[in-house]
Parts: C-alpha cells; sequence; structure tokens
RNA sequence: UCAGUUGGCCAGAUGGUCGCUGUAAGGCUGUUAUGGCUUUAGAGAGGAAAGUCCGAGCAUCUAAAGAACAGAGUGCAAGUUAACGGCUUGUGGAGGCAACUUCAAGGAAAGUGCAACAGAAAUAGACUGCCCCGCCCCGUGCGGAGCGAUGAUGGAAAGGUGGAGUAAGAGCCCACCGAGCGAUUGGCAACAACCGCUGCAAUGUAAACCCCACUCGAUGCAAGGUUAAGUUUGGACAAAUGUGCGUUCUUUCACGUCCAACAAAAACACCGCUUGAACUUGCUGGCGACAGCAAGUCUGGAUAGAUGACCAUCCAAAACAGAACUCGGCUUAUAGACCAACUGUAAAC
RNA sequence: GCGCCUGUGGUGAAAUGGAUAUCACGACGGUCUACGGAACCGUUAUUCCGGGUUCGAGUCCCAGCAGACGCA
C-alpha cells in the first residue's frame, strides 16, 4: 500500500487543521480520516542540510515508520527540526516510537 | 635520505536479511480510459552530480537574405574542437637555484577625460640657478647674451653610466647599455639573431570614455506537444500605406492580426526522457590538445521526488557531497591511499 | 530547474578612483544636576571574503560566500 502524503494542498490542510505533538527533534502533526490507511508525509527544511543530509533524514525517517505499526484512520506530517540530522540511527527510532506512543494517548481520550 | 615540481588514478570492498524505483518476460484482476497486484531475471548517483560562469544540441517565437545604426562579448601566434571566454604547443613579460609556475598580453603620434597630497615645475612655459659682458649708488643691484647640468618631492621629472669638451654647459661628440627605423638570415606565424642608420621626438591610465579587428536574434524542458472537445461572444486596426526574431531601410516569401471575457481541465495521465559530438579495449598518425580505424557494451530516468537499515570480516569506515532535458569546459569543496616522470642551493656515504 | 538583484558602525542611509570612510537614530562612558531629562564632549567599522588593474580601490574587473526577489 502507498502511505505517501503527495500533493501541496493535502499538507497545507493538515498544517492548519492537524492537532501538534511535539518531541526534542520533530513535530508530529495528526488529523483524522475516513479512510482505514494512514497517509504520512515527512518535512525537512532547507536550515537543516545541504540536499545530501536531508535526504539521509528522510530515508530513515522512512525506514523507521516502516517498521512501526502506526494508528490508523489518520494523515500525519512528520516535520524535523534542527538537531535531527545529528543524531544516529538507534536515537531517531527511540524518539518516533515515543511520538507515536503520545498520539495514540491522545486520540484515545 | 631529505625537500620539492608536474601529471595520472581510486573515492571503501565482500557476504547475508528486510525495504525502495524503472526495464524485460509471464500470471491474476479492473476501468469509459491512463491502470492495480504478483512471480522471475537483470539494472539503479558523482569526481565534482554543486556553483550556474561560458559554449552547444533540442524546442518555441511564421520564413529567408543583405546594409547601416544601437547593444553585449572577446583581444600575442599557430593549432585543436560541433562550439567556446575551453584545451594544446610555442612567443614575449614576471617569479623561482632548478624541475617548473604564472599573465584580459591589440592601440596612449585619431580625439576627450583624470592624475589627490607633495614638489620650483606634472607635459612644458615660468621660477631657482650656472657662466660671460656692460652700467652704476659697487650691492643680497640692474640690463644684455649664452646654458639647460643643480633644485629636498613624487608612482612618474624629459634616455642611463663613464669619458672627451667648454666661459659655463648640453647626445654637441665618443664607448657600452636602452629606444626607434630599415635590411638580411631563421621561423607557417607570434618573434628571435645579427648588421646598419637615427643623437633620441613620444609621462601614466584603455580592468576611464574611446579607436581597430573578430563574434553574437530572443526565450529556456516551468521550453514545447498529446489525450482536447470553441466555425463562442465583444472590442480595436484592416485587405495594405498592415503584421511577421533590437531599430531603420532594401529584396523575396507568407498571412488577416491583436486585446478582453466566458467555457473546459479526467490529473496519482502520457510524450519530450534517455543510443549519445556515448563508453571500454586495441592499433595507427601527431611533441601535444586531438583525430582516424577495428572489435565489444547498453550503463539511472524519479515527479512530495527512488540507493536506506542491521549483522559479520578486512586495525578503522571516519572527506566533500545526491541525477531532475542532455552533452563539452571552467570555477569552488574534498579524508585518506597509490603510481609515473623530473629537479636540487643543502646534508651524509 | 531557470532568471534577476543587493551586501558600508547595533539600525537606516551617504560618499566623482584621492588625505584618518560621513550623517541620523540607538547603546555605552563623561561633563552639568541634590537626582533625572534636555544640552555638550567622547567611544562604537576587517566597507561580506579572496585575488587582480592602478601611484592609490568602499568605488573598476574576476572568482567565491550570504541574503532577497521573480517564473507554477
Amino acid at each position: 500500500m502507498d502511505h505517501r502524503l503527495k500533493k501541496n494542498s493535502q499538507f497545507n490542510y493538515i498544517y492548519k487543521k492537524g492537532e501538534k505533538v511535539h518531541t526534542e527533534n520533530f513535530t508530529l502533526f495528526v488529523v483524522r480520516s475516513k479512510f482505514s490507511c494512514y497517509k504520512i508525509g515527512f518535512s525537512i527544511s532547507k536550515k537543516l542540510g545541504k540536499a545530501n543530509k536531508r535526504n539521509k533524514l528522510k530515508r530513515r525517517m522512512r525506514e523507521i515508520v516502516r517498521n512501526l505499526q502506526v494508528p490508523s484512520f489518520c494523515n500525519y506530517v512528520l516535520l524535523a527540526k534542527e538537531n535531527a540530522t545529528n543524531l544516529e540511527f538507534c536515537d531517531l527510532k527511540k524518539e518516533i516510537e515515543k511520538i507515536f506512543e503520545k498520539v495514540e494517548k491522545k486520540l484515545n481520550v
């Protein structure tokens, strides 16, 4: 299944309407949807580094999300903050797992 | 040995598990239609992919040629290339003991502008001064003739050094060096060598305007096209004295042209899109850049944008860094390792 | 991807190739005052970085860095 977010309008919708969840190096925007499959988009700004670094970070994030069980019926945008490029793979994994735990709590409440 | 110069080459490798994007063949399935899922095979970032500083292909602007003007660029010679502001080999200047490096290197007697401060004076006259003669009130004076050496400065002061010469001096004369002009020889040429002549007039700046020679249409794949479906409505000019790649003119050729409004937009679509001035190996020609011939190879094509994660071994995996239409250069960033050729003031043997 | 423009004290600006880079506001220090304000005096610059042309560069040329803008 294809879990990517693609259109600019979708991104903007999620930025406006979504609920925010923060950790040190990431911010997650969440919006509920009708469809059973979730969709997720990754956002890494030019401030974080050159194309090389940004690309690598994005791949790692995607790899981590692929192996996780993400709560469905939702759309997400995962936004990286400045220190994220310097982290090891393990640390990234822990943080992203944390952030999704937080989200589940919020949704259940 | 040490120190250095130049050129070239590599840019982690191997194995395993999971995952991503095309291609080819097969299977299952679905739509009005481009499809979706899956199996097997095989492929999948760079030397700079970067900066966007040059040059081309390709596409559109209705087509083509010439002249003048405007604008932009280039500037030693010969070669090389599809082309270039690139590259190669030379010439000249500058640097280095040397190997070698480096230079936007045409024109300042076509014209215009600028040259602060300092200095007597900044492109050429005056002033200061030197020497001789005359006059008088005999001086720190005046007049006349000759001279261009001296004058603290400055980036630059009217060829330089030495001699001869003179009342004092001066390319006035001589030697050497420099400069200009001409001939001869060598070189395709830039230019060099040597000989002769000219006593020497000519400040710097053209990366100030400018002059000379040569080159150049504009816009960039967000170009442009397909699916595509508009004989739509209104306005302006108007069958040529109109429009058609900066302006004007000439010749041929073609044709109605322009503006606004509305309609339409499936879309997660397709073409352009990757076989190319391609790459690898060998041979031949050339000092070299490069060219020719033969054989072999197919080697990314994404579109929120594909290369990642983990484990093992190699001491350690640690540089700069990610294709976005494609090539040829230039410039900038860059850990570490290797190869070849060459140089030496110095030290040791 | 492509095109275009700008960099001067803390901020906003000026400077024809020519002496120690000027002005306003701000900040800091001082004078004045019992204290403060105003006033006066002073301090605050690697002209984004590196080369070149020139006697001399903030200015001219080349290359780099940073920022901003336009084309959907």
